[in-house]
DNA sequence: AACGACTGCAACCGCCGTTCG
DNA sequence: GCGAACGGCGGTTGCAGTCGT
């Protein structure tokens, strides 16, 4: 399901992240933030491009994530969503809480839109796996629009129905009341049995933990140079040889 | 049991907009 | 005004797992 872990010309790691990358780049975020993520990797001791680290932690190790368990109410608001916007997936995401916009895409392409392949009064089963809270397969309907818009993508000429209570008569406008019926995650996570809460904001100056009596883990810890800041002096790690210590 | 087709999704790629010097 | 650096976005790909024969 992933894509096998490879090298490229520069040494840079492509590829499914093992989980010790995970823990690595969750651990670093955690701490110190993402001030930088072209220079994060290098900091975090990672082979990997600052692209991958951010598509990382945003697709896959956020600690308000949710993976898969698309609700009903939440098929529903792609569906609508995906009418009004189009294929604006950061928009759509935004609107679902925990979900991303590569995850919202690729449900969509998996699961949505064959249904509206099927095309005009017909219906489809979403069906759920194991434990998905889509409870017994939701089901929608697709009927051809009236609307004269003819500039829309074919797609659009679609409405959305479904045989849920709660639908499309939610309000214009009423999205957010929607999506806030939809759990508000919240950054907490735990670590073992420890939980703490985690702020994405973090930055350098605001982190209250020790930068340099707690160093970031990893194996082989060298330091290269000492800068010096506003904000009192900070180590350049070696990226190569591992990470911080002093 | 074996094998090919299909599915789902993590990850990559390339383009675009914004910011900053 | 210009170009480099960076972040963000949407489209696409690769491949493990699943399904069907």
């Amino acid at each position: 399901m992933v894509r096998a872990p490879s090298y490229d010309k520069n040494g840079i790691k492509k590829g499914a992240w093992s989980k010790e990358e995970d823990e690595r780049l969750r651990a670093y975020i955690q701490r110190y933030g993402h001030f930088n993520w072209r220079q994060l990797p290098k900091f975090a001791g990672l082979a990997r491009c600052g692209k991958s680290c951010r598509l990382r932690w945003l697709n896959y190790l956020r600690p308000d994530l949710k993976h898969g368990n698309y609700t009903q109410e939440e098929v529903e608001l792609i569906m609508k969503l995906h009418q009004q916007l189009g294929n604006k997936w950061s928009q759509i995401a935004e609107k679902l809480p925990g979900r991303t916009d590569n995850e919202v895409k690729n449900y969509w392409h998996s699961h949505l839109k064959k249904c509206l392949k099927s095309k005009e009064n017909t219906t489809c089963e979403l069906k759920s796996k194991p434990g998905n809270s889509l409870e017994g397969n939701a089901t929608c309907k697709f009927v051809r629009s009236e609307s004269p818009d003819a500039d829309v993508g074919d797609d659009f000429h679609n409405i959305f129905e479904s045989s849920l209570p709660m639908s499309t008569e939610t309000s214009e406008g009423d999205n957010d009341s929607l999506t806030s019926n939809v759990a508000q995650s919240t950054m907490n996570c735990s670590r073992g049995k420890e939980d703490f809460s985690v702020a994405p904001w973090v930055t350098f100056e605001e982190f209250s933990g020790d930068f340099w009596t707690e160093p970031f883990v990893a194996e082989n810890t060298y330091t290269d140079e000492i800068c010096s800041g506003e904000s009192g002096a900070f180590l350049i790690p070696n990226f190569y040889d591992g990470a911080y210590l002093l």
